[in-house]
DNA sequence: TGCCACGTTCTTTTT
DNA sequence: GAACGTGGCA
């Protein structure tokens, strides 16, 4: 099974994918547009460097930036290769990958292995107790900030430290916050994030040895590495050399975890002769998606002028839509679903919609409105299983069971169920217990040995809950854990845990505590019981957690299972839900958007577009105001192309109509399209103005008559966009329009064909080109230094494989050589910041108008909101001229108009049933968990 | 008076 | 869901 011939690797990759995928170079740079076949092109590496170069799967290190691409990137990997090997493959996150190896050898640099993960929730506890105790007036979340940059910037991270040299007053305190933070860690045995990646380089740097079997490092979302995973990355690869790595400086959304786009001019720096391959075609979005996206990040002059060439035809333009408030948006939302369900027959169900959000907290509204309109949908990211109060609860019993040191966990469990003592007790007893240097659960048990009598008072009715309940409870089980002498055998993982949970009484705990959802609750109990068993068996037969033996290697593998569950629970986004039967079901997706990235759905809505994050947030709070993109009018010709898109049938008009609900909308007219003139009449976003030239159509449209139709939007908008890529400050956004302006345009292009290209393809054409200089991605971070190395280069080299290959025969000698390595290396400033995402300015006295450009700018996110209308602009116009009656409720104009036309009621906000009976309910579908915690229906704006 | 318990505001994004 | 403010019990 193992000759896979090249034609199966090969088959589906175009030529580009494949010069990736087979490149003999040692180390190959795949820079590549989103929807471009990133992930399919590296999975197709991995495959082919077992198949072909004949490598184990155990010597090769896979590394990505979440769990989730770890998940799929295995899944593809797995059906690549098709027999099992990928579970050899080390394959995860960088830092479960360096968890491994710290589990493994951690000893040798002095590490316990019995070392927990401290997780966020952890790590906040701590910093704001320090800044408590020690009276630090520092914010906890830029302390925290500050220790994991200066934990994630690796070696060379020196800008930063000038900066705070500058001053130093603050540094100080910031100083001193991270050794007490340290040192609390470490007396509590536990690592953090950072730390774990941190402690790992150590590891590798003293005794690397332990990755002397790897033979290839492949990284997934190279973009998002940040200064200590770049290290680490090249620590892994530190025998061989052999590294790939996959990524898109266009995508670098993790800028606020320290990734930095100027790696990838360290990689190239360090490992000279690195194939660059960049993968242009897009398998993602149609063209007209393209062409705004373009149009966005074009404006940022300085970028590389990257291509996206699409695959798909031009399909639906992205519109934008205003809405009132949150309410309306999510209302709003589910009614554009009912109709896209509708106007395509059915061709389109829950599993091609997705709903990204900007903010996991923003969730809750929308996820009402589904839940009420019985629409199945499924959250990703944001709340996680493990975070759950009961969860959280059952798994610090765990953490204390197994490291009782653990005063974090300890502390928020003390209480639970209530034994009277208060928040008051609990952190006296804490800061006690910091002073003298003891762990909390030390100072418990001496206090209730009587070997001293804490200086805080604990009344004699809670010492004895402690003493007699809680110490017993939790030594009773630890001693559990393993065989006793009399014979009895130790309880496994999840007998603890059901022991556990008999021994609090759980169940009646959580009738007690909460009683309008104790089930739902206690359903979640027994879930993370399932899962605990899940984890056993895959523990039992998956030689997945364990590192390959390398010779001359001691390895620990004392590590109990315990252990292990609580390390994989902390580093786990989320818990795996494999086919389970809900699963199964179709169901609308809700994400974050940083969990969705590179993901794909047919219909994507983006709610709560408005001011991202600007330095100063205090400055102008909340702008209330909520867009959205604005539904397309569904003809035929469109759903025509969506249907050839994802391959999909679809279902004649006849059907569509004969299973069509009566009294439904057929445009996206429900809500006013104007959020701040509630009065105003909606109708049917078509418009029958003659048709010119489609560009300037739009300018017209928009300023003139039909000024309806998200009055001040496109191109009335100046607005200045102060962010993202920060030298946008003349973006505009293009492409955006409404349903009825697209139509109109659509109409008028076609028309026009061949007399008028339609300016957004002909902007597309032209980025292909290369400006001078550049001789492929990789161009735009070429330095001087590079430059006056390699000589003046071909601006437009063919896509040939210039280097000498250095064939992958043999190991390649150990030691680095790289006096260059450590070199700051020569970057325009500019594009240091180049990070999308980060909203922190350039502070850099060479822009100073760059700073008033963002005070004067609200908006500054990604999305790019308008700006309000001017207050003075009159609202008059939009009833000066009133549709005529039959135009309001004309369907769209690709059904006949024989066909349906089921006339609107005027004035009616939003026509009375539809919310409830406008579409028969889709099968009132069981919600995967997360049980809705609404009791606060009406909840109006703030 | 001290402290537990209950009710009200805002929550980036991931590991 | 955790940080704040107010009320009732020892």
């Amino acid at each position: 099974m193992s000759a896979t011939d090249g034609t199966k690797i090969f088959g589906s990759l175009n030529k580009a994918q494949c010069r990736a995928v087979g490149s003999r170079a040692s180390t190959v740079a795949i820079l590549a547009g989103p929807g471009s076949g990133k992930t399919h092109t590296l999975t197709s590496r991995v495959a082919w460097l077992i198949d072909h170069a004949r490598f184990e799967p155990k010597d090769i290190i896979v590394a990505t930036f979440t769990v989730k691409a770890a998940r799929e990137m295995k899944e593809r990997i797995g059906k690549a290769l098709g027999d099992g090997r990928e579970r050899k493959i080390i394959l995860g996150t960088f830092h479960s990958v360096a968890r491994r190896y710290l589990a493994t050898y951690g000893q040798r640099i002095g590490l316990d292995p019995k070392f927990g993960i401290a997780d966020d929730s952890d790590s906040r506890g701590i910093v704001t107790r320090i800044c408590k105790r020690l009276d630090i007036h520092i914010e906890v979340p830029l302390a925290r900030a500050y220790i994991s940059r200066k934990k994630a910037g690796g070696s060379f991270n020196d800008e930063t430290a000038k900066a705070r040299r500058a001053k130093s007053v603050e540094s100080v305190a910031y100083e001193t916050c991270y050794a007490e933070y340290q040192s609390q860690l470490e007396r509590s045995n536990l690592l953090d994030y950072d730390d774990l990646l941190v402690r790992c380089v150590e590891l590798l740097r003293q005794h690397p040895s332990c990755v002397s079997n790897i033979q290839a490092v492949l990284i997934d979302e190279y973009q998002d590495t940040n200064g200590i995973q770049f290290e680490l990355m090249k620590l892994f690869a530190q025998y061989n050399r052999r590294i790939t790595i996959v990524g898109d400086p266009d995508q670098s959304i993790y800028g606020w975890r320290s990734a930095e786009i100027r790696n990838l001019h360290r990689f190239l720096r360090d490992f000279p002769g690195t194939e660059e391959i960049s993968l242009e075609e897009n398998y993602r979005s149609s063209s007209s998606i393209l062409d705004t996206s373009l149009k966005v990040i074009q404006q940022d002059k300085e970028r590389y002028q990257k291509a996206l060439l699409p695959v798909h035809n031009k399909g639906t333009r992205p519109v934008l839509r205003r809405l009132k408030n949150q309410l309306d948006e999510a209302d709003w939302i589910v009614s554009e679903i009912k109709r896209i369900k509708m106007m395509s027959g059915d061709m389109v169900g829950p599993d091609d919609i997705a709903i990204l959000l900007r903010s996991a907290s923003l969730s809750r509204h929308i996820e009402s409105a589904l839940g009420r309109a019985g629409m199945a949908y499924r959250m990703v990211g944001g709340f996680k299983f493990y975070e759950r109060t009961e969860i959280k609860q059952i798994l610090d019993y765990l953490r204390i069971i197994h490291q009782p040191h653990n005063n974090d966990a300890l502390a928020r469990i003390i209480n639970v169920p209530k034994r009277g003592i208060g928040k008051e007790t609990i952190q006296s007893l804490v800061e006690e217990a910091e002073r003298n240097s003891l762990s909390l659960w030390e100072l418990l048990e001496k206090h209730c040995r009587g070997d001293r009598t804490a200086k805080t008072n604990i009344r004699k009715q809670t010492e004895q809950k402690i003493s007699g309940e809680f110490l017993r409870l939790v030594n009773g089980l630890r001693a559990r854990l393993r065989d006793r002498t009399d014979g009895t055998a130790a309880l496994n993982l999840v007998e603890i845990i059901e022991k556990l949970l008999r021994d609090l009484q759980f169940e009646k705990f959580l009738e007690e505590t909460c009683p309008q959802d104790n089930e739902s609750r206690w359903a979640n109990v027994q879930e993370f019981i399932g899962l605990a068993g899940e984890f056993m068996r895959d523990q039992a037969m998956a030689e997945e957690d364990l590192l390959p033996d390398v010779e001359g290697m001691q390895q620990n593998v004392n590590t109990d299972v315990l252990s292990r569950f609580l390390a994989n629970v902390s580093l786990a986004s989320d818990k795996q839900t494999d086919n389970k039967d809900e699963e199964a079901k179709p169901h609308i997706t809700v994400s974050t958007i940083h969990a969705a990235k590179g993901l794909e759905w047919p219909i994507v809505f983006i709610p709560a577009v408005y001011k991202g994050s600007i330095p100063h947030k205090r400055s102008d709070d909340e702008a209330e105001e909520r867009r959205l993109l604005q539904g397309p009018t569904f003809e035929r010709k469109m759903m025509t192309e969506l249907a050839r898109m994802l391959q999909r049938k679809l279902p004649s008009e006849e059907v569509i109509y004969k299973n069509m609900p009566p009294m439904s909308s057929l445009e996206d007219n429900l809500f006013p399209t104007d959020p701040n003139n509630q009065t105003h009449s909606e109708r049917a976003s078509t418009d029958t103005a003659p048709s010119i030239h489609p560009m300037k159509r739009h300018k017209t449209h928009h300023v003139s008559s039909s000024a309806k139709i998200v009055p001040e939007s496109v191109e009335g908008w100046n607005v200045p966009y102060a962010t993202t890529m920060q030298r946008s400050s003349s973006f505009t956004l293009p492409g955006f329009t409404t349903a009825g302006a697209q139509h109109v345009a659509d109409a008028a292009e076609q028309a026009a064909k061949p007399a008028a290209k339609p300016t957004a393809s002909s902007t597309r054409v032209g980025t292909n080109k290369r400006p001078p200089g550049q001789r492929s991605l990789l161009g735009y971070i070429v330095s001087d230094h590079d430059r006056s190395k390699s000589g003046p280069e071909e601006p437009d080299l063919p896509p040939q494989p210039p280097n000498p290959p250095r064939y992958l025969s043999g190991p390649r000698s150990l030691p680095i050589r790289n006096p260059v390595a450590q070199e700051i290396p020569e970057i325009q400033p500019q594009f240091s910041n180049h990070k999308l995402g980060s909203a922190k300015l350039a502070t850099k006295p060479a822009q100073p108008k760059r700073e008033i450009d963002v005070a004067a700018k609200p908006y500054a996110c990604f999305s790019s909101s308008p700006s309000k209308p001017s207050p003075e602009k009159p609202p008059a116009k939009q009833d000066a001229e009133p549709v005529p009656p039959e135009e309001q409720t004309r369907p769209a104009l690709c059904f006949h108009a024989t066909t349906v036309n089921v006339p609107q009621p005027r004035g009616i906000k939003r026509p009375a049933g539809l919310g409830r009976d406008g579409i028969a309910p889709i099968d009132r579908l069981r919600k995967p968990f997360k049980p809705l915690t609404i009791n606060k229906q009406l909840h109006g704006q703030r």
